[in-house]
RNA sequence: CGGGAUGUAGCGCAGUCAGGCCAGCGCACUACGUUCGGGACGUAGGGGUCGGGAGUUCGAAUCUCCCCAUCCCGACCA
């Protein structure tokens, strides 16, 4: 079965690049870098997005556009900032084409040059801080707490599907506050809607903590993130949350007063979530079948498959089958009755099992002679025969222990693949050999972090928040250290 | 930008070294028939400026030169 995937034992990143395509997510585009996301992947992000979306309203947040292109001048503003993504911008630097001499094809008209050339957005925070400025006078105009859905470029050399292209899907909020302490919970807010969304949609069970100085974004003071473990025993940075400060406000003179008259800067955070979250759906659920995709984000939760014999069966078993698609659509499920009469039942069973379908129904003759219908689930492969009569409330049932069997398989994947670690032998050997988050201490430079990574390709993902605290030695320097940090190889 | 490779049907490839009667194979596609409870089978079809240009030759997918594109390894990197 389904031998025309490669195995995640014998290649896991052929696996993942055959099952995204295969599975109709993605594909490569004639664009360098740049994929198609194909109609049953983008249904997917749909999902996420409407689910996000509910979530950023429910806070409080509002949603808005701001340009794609972004005037160079503007990055230059905030230095932290222009070191982090001068070195990945696409620019504009022409606005015209004429046709060539011989009069075959196109090129840019050198007369069309820009006198200041403009950024095609890696990222937003210096055209909404250059805007933001004129929205903010008065502490009455605070808190500003918006978000929006755009597309973002970064030149990436080396792009793979979802998990790193040169353009991405992402939103990316830009909250304004008046306090210091006001943008902090913010950042927390996110970052915990962030984990809530991932762990309780889309069945990833998430570590919450800080990133270290290196690791952080470019302007921030802080960056909170959430990190998932993939089934290869890489680490996935799922999401970040960002406290900047006032460091935007200072580059961008955003000032506002306060209660007491006086003028002060104001505090700011941006956080986002981006189509990688795909990426996480693919490898932290999939198997050697296909995709698994938790109903809770499934476009398609249940597909119904007629097994029958010629037009006249086939039209015994519609009425059926069509009832019951309607019975389940009253209980919110999105159902699926596929009568192609172009393709053998056992082809459509493994196409669903390749596109994460969590239940399959199958009704045939022999069904309803007995009033009976099988049911499939694609998280374990497992089929049972019940009794038609009950399909609704089963199903019912069925959606909720399945969003929860697969959230605790990773879960219980993630535990078996974490590990404390206390010697510099120990460690190098867990992240050659096993992969997976290794927590260890660490002395908290930069020098040290930056030594490890040369030697290993493990990063320090995050420092986690609900630390107890534990007096150490590092594992790498020797030198003392409060507190365990979560280490990985990381996509 | 350095090193290596590859461009032949929608996809994956053989043919190139030893030029001709060879443009071919698998999958996919179309039609018809038999099938249909786990990716069916048979028969018959359609589809190609052999990456582009110039040259050598009676004759070029095949040899020569130039160009273009893509991929891999490095460098670089949420």
């Amino acid at each position: 079965m389904a031998d025309f995937l490669t195995k995640r034992e014998e290649n896991y990143a052929q696996w993942y690049n055959d099952l995204v395509i295969k599975a109709d997510l993605a594909e490569n585009s004639a664009v360098r870098g740049c994929m198609v996301i194909k109609p049953y992947g983008y249904a997917i992000w749909e999902k996420v997005q409407s689910e996000l979306d509910r979530l950023f309203k429910a806070t409080g947040h509002v949603n808005a556009y701001f340009p794609l292109f972004i005037p160079k001048s503007f990055f230059e503003k905030e230095a932290d900032h222009v070191e982090g993504f001068a070195k990945e911008c696409a620019v504009v630097t022409h606005y015209r084409l004429r046709k060539k001499e011989d009069g075959k094809g196109l090129e840019v008209d050198p007369g069309s040059k820009l006198e200041e050339e403009l950024i095609i957005r890696p990222t937003s925070e210096t055209i909404i801080w250059s805007t933001y400025r004129n929205w903010i006078q008065s502490y009455r105009d605070l808190p500003l707490l918006i978000n929006q859905w755009a597309n973002v470029v970064r030149w990436e050399m080396r792009t793979r599907l979802f998990l790193r292209t040169a353009e991405f899907l992402w939103q990316e909020g830009h909250t304004a506050h008046a306090t210091k302490q006001e943008a902090l919970e913010e950042t927390m807010t996110i970052i915990n809607l962030y984990a809530h969304f991932i762990q309780d949609f889309m069945g990833i069970p998430v570590l919450k903590g800080y990133k270290s100085e290196t690791e952080k974004f470019a302007g921030a003071v802080d960056t909170y993130a959430i990190e998932a473990l993939m089934q290869d025993g890489k680490a996935l940075q799922a999401g970040t949350s960002h406290f900047l400060g006032q460091n935007f406000a200072k580059a961008f003179d955003v000032q506002f007063t306060d209660k007491s008259g006086k003028l002060e800067y104001v505090w700011s955070t941006s956080w986002g979530v981006s189509t990688r979250l795909m990426g996480a759906l693919v490898m932290a659920h999939g198997d050697d079948n296909g995709l698994v995709i938790p109903p809770n984000l499934a476009p398609i939760q249940v597909v119904i498959i007629p097994i029958y014999k010629g037009d006249s069966q086939l039209n015994e078993l519609a009425s059926t089958a069509l009832k019951i698609k309607a019975d389940l659509e009253k209980q919110g499920l999105s159902v699926k009755y596929d009568d192609r009469d172009t393709h053998k039942p056992g082809f459509k069973f493994a196409e669903y099992e390749l596109k994460g379908v969590p239940v399959r129904l199958a009704i045939g003759p022999r069904d309803l002679a007995n009033g009976t219908i099988e049911v499939a689930r694609r998280d374990t492969m497992s089929k049972e025969i019940i009794n038609i009569d009950k399909t609704s409330e089963h199903l019912t049932k069925l959606m909720i222990d399945i969003q929860n069997n697969i959230f605790n398989k990773s879960l219980d994947f993630r535990n078996k693949n974490t590990y404390k670690v206390d010697s510099w032998d120990e460690f190098r050997e867990a992240i050659e050999k096993r992969g997976g988050f290794i927590l260890a201490h660490w002395d908290g430079t930069a020098e040290t972090e930056e030594k490890i990574k040369n030697e290993t390709r493990a990063s320090i993902r995050i420092i986690p928040f609900d630390d107890p605290g534990e007096e150490g030695k590092c594992v790498y320097s020797g030198k003392p250290s409060g507190k365990r940090v979560v280490f990985a190889r990381a996509y």
